[in-house]
DNA sequence: TTAGGGTTAG
């Protein structure tokens, strides 16, 4: 798998200009006296301009060197990486060879660091082929490299490679085999490996080491595994701002945005020999995104600027989603107009905010913006962008948008990006259109495409792909429960009542359980969170009475319960009944009962809004007058008036 | 000579 080239192929660009550059660069820098010279000896002159940066001028007078030390080539790697010149990198490295240092350890480490940095891992791969002698840091650099490249299981490979033949691994050994678990496709062996790791840690008496524990907790974090990060986090002895923010962001990204906050505050209130930094604040912000908490992200802002924290490009990026995803646009679009400088990220996350919120169009014109800056578009640019046509049914855009990323822009689409276009397709109803995309696929479409397909046969109802996309997923995925309870949607809107049963008694069968509906709403900065037929609110009775007075005054003016949304064999009135228990709509009476009038009610569902309780938001926001913001997993709705910003259409 | 936690989408 490794591609092998001999390092002599280039060869250096020597001109009469260059010489002429080389004496005049000599002169003036003897005038200036800065630098004592040597006729024989051209390694000082050669390292103080690698130092300054002028890596043209020190490659010149190499040529003409006849003994470069070691100290010599170090700089002139070092000055190649940070120009990320790879002809003179290879260059160097040839000279190298004819000088008999291409052996040495110590430069083998650095030229391993030099192609890692130029994205040439083959060439990594090579020196650390040819080294006969390997310290530990020749080890540890390749295993750095391969990880940094994304080759996790050729570094865990070398790594078990140093543990057959007795290489003592260090401290450093570790940290790289566990990043290493991270950046690899298959998710259970790796997560398997890093267990076994976490084994090797302990066996070696590391358990107390803040760096290695604090690695192994992300590692869990990242595998999805929070009991495991939480064991290691609670048991380590020794905690900085690093352990306290790695675990924060596990919970932020494990959907428990509840215990992330509940560290921070202990953090803050319980811990007095540390203080949060900026990447603890972007996870403390990642959570209330998550919960659509306005009034609690507000004041965790104020805290970020009363502390002066920086203002890092990851930090305003939060905080530019906070906003977006609590409904509040304008304010993520007025963080974004007064960045001094702005990222790739930065524009992503303006893209996909417009786009959360319907604006397709707009995001598309942002999109085009951040190209005519000289900004060079992403994957993940085009799965905002992407994404941002397909809430608002711009299905040809998207098409022409998802076509120009090979064509113009070099990005080669991945499985996601085609769950984008599926998506796009199949959500305007253009169905067999989607299944078209899927059969001509370059690619092996995974279960985000499939699920993709599955979920606009729900919208639109269409049993056929609906069971051809299943029949994938079932196998892609056996243990997703929420394909099977898409599927019996489907069947259920169809009135295939057998069909319905058949699904419901293949998801027991496999002991699987749907994920509950859940909602949350923060009312006077408490968020209070609501599961379907909630019985464990204080106020469910006065919520259960107001729904149905709500329901009842509908009904007068011609609202039909959409009880076949109910998945179960029962009489109208308790389909009714469990309609109106589902928990956008108890936060909502929750939300009506505890707010006052001029206020946006904020709700947040972990899964896509009902149909009914779409239907009822529009209903009571025009009723009550009030605006009503709901968020659910896929975007915004803004209910005003009667109408719903996404023009029914998500 | 080498090290840990961060933004965007789905």
């Amino acid at each position: 798998m490794w591609v092998l080239h001999s390092p002599q192929i280039i060869q250096p660009p020597i001109s009469s200009l260059a010489v002429k550059q080389r004496t005049s660069i000599i002169a003036q820098q003897s005038i200036n006296n800065t630098i004592s010279i040597n006729p024989t000896n051209n390694n000082p002159l050669i390292q103080s301009l690698c130092k300054k940066g002028h890596l043209k001028q020190a490659l010149h007078l190499l040529s003409s060197e006849p003994n470069p030390t070691q100290q010599t080539y170090e700089l002139l790697i070092l000055s190649c990486s940070r120009q990320k010149s790879f002809p003179d990198a290879f260059y160097v490295h040839r000279n190298m060879a004819d000088n008999g240092f291409d052996q040495d350890p110590f430069l083998a480490t650095k030229l391993i660091d030099m192609y890692s940095e130029l994205e040439c891992i083959e060439y990594a791969r090579q020196v650390f082929d040819k080294i006969p002698r390997r310290t530990i840091y020749v080890w540890n650099a390749i295993l750095r490299a391969l990880t940094l490249s994304g080759y996790g299981v050729e570094a865990l490979r070398i790594y078990r490679r140093m543990n057959r033949i007795g290489v003592p691994c260090d401290r450093f050994t570790h940290t790289y085999a566990l990043k290493a678990c991270v950046v690899s496709e298959s998710v259970t062996s790796l997560s398997k490996k890093g267990r076994e790791i976490h084994g090797r840690i302990l066996r070696h008496g590391y358990e107390t080491h803040v760096h290695i524990m604090t690695t192994l907790l992300d590692v869990y974090a990242k595998f999805g595994n929070v009991v495991y990060a939480t064991y290691v986090f609670d048991g380590m002895p020794d905690k900085n701002v690093v352990s306290w923010s790695a675990m924060i962001a596990c919970y932020a990204k494990n959907e428990k945005p509840f215990e992330a906050l509940k560290l921070f505050h202990e953090m803050v209130h319980q811990i007095s020999d540390l203080s949060p930094n900026s990447v603890t604040m972007v996870n403390v912000l990642q959570a209330c995104a998550a919960l659509a908490a306005l009034e609690l992200g507000k004041l965790i802002h104020c805290y970020i600027l009363r502390r002066n924290l920086n203002s890092t490009l990851p930090l305003t990026s939060a905080l530019m989603t906070l906003y977006a995803r609590c409904g509040k646009l304008e304010v993520a679009q007025k963080i974004f107009d007064q960045m001094d400088k702005k990222d790739v990220v930065s524009w992503n996350t303006l893209i996909s905010s417009y786009g959360i919120h319907g604006f397709g169009m707009k995001a598309v014109r942002i999109f085009e913006k951040m190209i005519s800056a000289g900004i060079k578009p992403s994957a993940i640019s085009f799965v905002s962008v992407l994404g941002a046509c397909s809430h608002a049914g711009l299905a040809d855009v998207g098409k022409m948008l998802f076509r120009s990323m090979a064509e113009h822009h070099g990005i080669s689409p991945s499985a996601e990006h085609y769950a984008c276009l599926v998506d796009l397709l199949g959500r305007s109803n253009r169905l067999y259109e989607a299944a078209k995309v899927i059969e001509n696929m370059r690619i092996d479409p995974g279960p985000k495409v499939w699920g993709s397909l599955l979920g606009s046969c729900k919208i639109h109802c269409n049993v056929e792909l609906a069971e051809r996309a299943s029949s994938q997923l079932f196998k892609l995925e056996p243990t997703n429960a929420g394909n099977y309870v898409l599927l019996a949607d489907v069947y259920a809107e169809a009135g295939m009542w057998d069909e319905v049963k058949r699904v419901k008694q293949l998801l027991e069968s496999r002991g699987l359980q749907k994920v509950s509906g859940r909602s949350w709403i923060e009312v006077k900065r408490k968020i209070y969170s609501f599961m379907s037929v909630d019985e464990l609110n204080p106020q469910i009775e006065l919520i259960h009475a107001l729904l149905v007075e709500l329901s009842e005054e509908m009904k007068q003016q011609g609202y039909i319960p959409q009880t076949k949304l109910v998945l179960y064999d029962l009489e109208e009135k308790e389909k009714e009944r469990i309609l109106l228990g589902h928990s956008e709509k108890l936060a909502l009476g929750f939300g009506l009962i505890n707010s006052s009038k001029g206020q946006t009610i904020r709700i947040t569902k972990n899964l896509r809004l009902c149909e009914d309780c779409h239907t009822m938001t529009k209903f009571i926001s025009r009723f009550t007058g009030r605006e009503i913001m709901v968020r659910d997993v896929n975007r915004v709705h803004r209910f005003r008036d009667g109408i719903c910003s996404c023009g029914d259409y998500w």
